[in-house]
DNA sequence: AACTAACTCAACCGCCATTTA
DNA sequence: GTAAATGGCGGTTGAGTTAGT
């Protein structure tokens, strides 16, 4: 440790900055055909000019091909949060028990939403928080309210190796208490496991968004005290919009291979319909 | 329509841990 | 046992995008 040592490549003629097609194909089908095996040696081998650091992160944060891309499910929003209260910002431990999840883009999810909601949950109430979680552009708002509400997992738990898997649905019953209580329960309505369909992940988004959407105006006319019947009504549409099978039939026709989908649809956006 | 601020996220950097010679 | 090489991790940055005025 503190012992000096050479940069992890000779930088000089080698490529910055964001990936082109051609060098992400050749990254990817070189790997495909002969695995990484020494990262350091692998951009000559492949005939790219980037470090080897650089194609490691490549692949791992964007190439792989059973990299889960879109928005994070409320569980997920709520596996990170509960295991960053016990472990800290141990971004690739998370990262191991969110499947599909690269420590970045936990890392990203992390500083960018939940790190703000949470600092909102110490000094607002829930009611501020909803706000906030329904304004962020993240897919499913998850809260101190609900999570403590619903959730059995020990948040000082310091083995996270026995902790249990967080289920990917929750049941909140209809008689919620509370407006604010109802508005953090909308997002589990929707919530279809991810072992029971594969959404893509433009169809998440859009269905997040939707839901964002809704919870977001029932809350508004709660606060603005509109029709008492608002509530049950939005509640209702909510319920229908979730249960109905004919968007179960569109989302199980959205499974198409990411990594086709990839290649497809540049640049490195999520493909869109 | 133009400008600015805020936000997002891919990618880089440097350090630490582990493996290898 | 030691030093070098390599892999991996977490912090940070900055370009691109979106929202607000």
């Amino acid at each position: 440790m503190g012992r000096q040592r050479a940069p992890c490549c000779d930088k000089t003629g080698l490529r910055k900055g964001p990936w082109s097609p051609a060098e992400d194909q050749k990254l990817s089908s070189y790997i495909r055909a002969e695995g990484h095996g020494n990262w350091r040696a692998l951009p000559s081998k492949a005939g790219l000019l980037r470090c080897g650091k650089s194609c490691r992160l490549r692949w791992i944060n964007y190439l792989r091909p059973d990299i889960k891309r879109g928005n994070f499910s409320r569980s997920e929003e709520e596996t990170i949060i509960k295991l960053h209260e016990s472990i800290g910002n141990k971004w690739s431990k998370i990262a191991s028990q969110l499947p599909g999840r690269t420590d970045n883009e936990i890392k990203n999810v992390w500083n960018t939403h939940l790190k703000k909601r949470l600092a909102l949950r110490g000094s607002n109430a829930c009611g501020d928080e909803a706000k906030e979680s329904s304004s962020s552009s993240s897919s499913f708002s998850s809260s101190s309210c609900s999570s403590s509400a619903n959730s059995s997992i020990s948040y000082s738990n310091p083995n996270i190796a026995e902790m249990e898997p967080f289920k990917g649905t929750s049941e909140i019953p209809y008689e919620q208490k509370t407006e604010d209580e109802f508005c953090f329960s909308l997002p589990s309505v929707f919530s279809f496991s991810e072992n029971e369909v594969h959404l893509h992940p433009t169809v998440l988004e859009k269905i997040s968004k939707i839901k964002d959407d809704r919870s977001w105006m029932a809350y508004l006319e709660n606060e603005l005290g509109l029709d008492d019947n608002q509530e049950s009504v939005a509640r209702d549409e909510v319920h229908q919009l979730g249960t109905s099978s004919s968007n179960n039939e569109i989302l199980l026709e959205a499974n198409i291979d990411p990594v086709s989908m990839y290649f497809q649809t540049w640049p490195s956006s999520p493909p869109t319909f």
